[in-house]
DNA sequence: GCCAACGTTGGC
DNA sequence: GCCAACGTTGGC
């Protein structure tokens, strides 16, 4: 068993929350209509079941990493590719010649305090983030262990 | 609502 | 292969 992998997910809460996740059932969801290379290949090629992920809400008030979640099941073609009535739908996937892929990630835990974007900015041991890299926009970022851990150290911390 | 940054598309 | 035009992301 290699060493877990660390990643963060954005999403918009307005289209999918983290407590969209929480009330799913076993409380998993499928990661779908990702459709950005980049992305896609973070996906497919580099996450491992029991990988570890903070959820982020981008385009919230306030913007922050709001919960923790775990890889559950590796990629696996994305359906809603081939899907015309799908808002991701993409004519140059089908089931024979498959282009996007999905994971499937399980929420573990909310923060007790969300780590915004602004105290992520703030703090020094986090100045490397991707996130916080002028133009970056992935969707999906790796993420180094001490970063997770430091992110889970703040957001742990009840005030 | 604005706009910077970036990815993608398509003409050439 | 270049690059302008366009669409999207996402913070502010």
């Amino acid at each position: 068993m290699s060493e877990p992998r660390y990643w963060l997910f954005k999403s918009e809460p307005s289209a999918y929350s983290f407590d969209d996740l929480l009330n799913e059932q076993n409380q998993t969801a499928e990661w779908d209509g990702v459709r950005n290379f980049q992305a896609r290949n973070f996906m497919r090629d580099d996450m491992k079941v029991g990988d570890r992920v903070l959820f982020y809400h981008s385009s919230a008030k306030p913007t922050a990493v709001v919960g923790t979640a775990r890889i559950v099941k590796e990629a696996y073609p994305d359906a809603t590719a081939w899907d015309p009535n799908d808002k991701h739908y993409d004519p140059k996937s089908s089931p024979g010649e498959t282009v996007w892929t999905v994971v499937e990630i399980q929420a573990e835990a909310p923060l007790a305090n969300p780590v915004t974007l602004a105290a992520v900015k703030a703090n020094p041991k986090l100045k490397d983030m991707l996130l916080i890299r002028k133009g970056q926009r992935l969707s999906i970022q790796p993420v180094t262990r001490e970063e997770y851990d430091e992110i889970i150290a703040m957001g742990n911390v009840t005030q």
